[in-house]
DNA sequence: TCACATATATCACGTTCTGATATATCAGAT
DNA sequence: ATCTGATATATCAGAACGTGATATATGTGA
């Protein structure tokens, strides 16, 4: 829609990867649980975004494996680089106007998400 | 119920429309004030999401027009219909939880635009 | 009536999303 | 050991969506 802007998806990714790094389902169940399963990540859209994102500089695999005691080598962990961590923000900075001016029209009441 | 899901535009245009019947470029002005230029929907995303959205039942072309002393005939005005006004409000509140984790997960501080 | 701004509309092309399919490995049961 | 089902990554074709150029027509003021 505009200049530097993700994608739902990866913005979702993003997120998902802001407290810890993850892997692939690792972020889909993250995604999935936190929107109470309204957000639903495909493996398409999961491996073909997590590529671009690579390819953009948003995330970079992780170096290393948390918990590698109990580790599953097939895993690939991903870790958000600081552009990543920009975009995320400036990213969610625009999602919070946008609130905002929903509570300014009265579409939401104030009441916490529960 | 409604697996109703909004794209990015669909939303903003809703959104536009939420106070006052609008026209397409109307529309746009109001998206683009209220995101300080950040989002900007041209005439191919604009009218072919109006168009979708009319099909769709989000939205109907208002019966009347407002101001009729200093009309533009060509002009054609968009009213949100409870469905629309439904979707938004569903879609608006997802962000809002959104919004919510990022504050969380201390990608954003408490003091937001305003 | 001329020039410019406004307004709607469509099109080709590119990007993103969806869901199916594929391949391989892990973990527990037989 | 090997069978089975769950886990994990990956790719692909087709659909849906977004982008910017182009087209057409009309309003507005000089």
């Amino acid at each position: 829609m505009s200049a530097n802007k993700l994608t739902a998806a990866e913005f979702h990714i993003l997120l998902a990867l802001a407290d810890e790094d993850r892997h692939g389902l690792g972020i889909v169940d993250e995604v999935e649980c936190r929107t109470d399963g309204e957000v639903l990540l495909g493996p398409g859209i999961l491996y073909g975004s997590l590529k671009r994102m690579v390819e953009e500089g948003l995330v970079e695999e992780a170096t290393e494996r948390p918990d590698p005691e109990h580790d599953d080598p097939r895993r690939r962990y991903y870790h958000v680089t600081d552009r990543g961590s920009e975009a995320l923000r400036a990213e969610a900075s625009k999602w919070a106007r946008v609130v905002e001016v929903a509570l300014e029209k009265d579409i939401l009441d104030k009441r916490a998400a529960t």
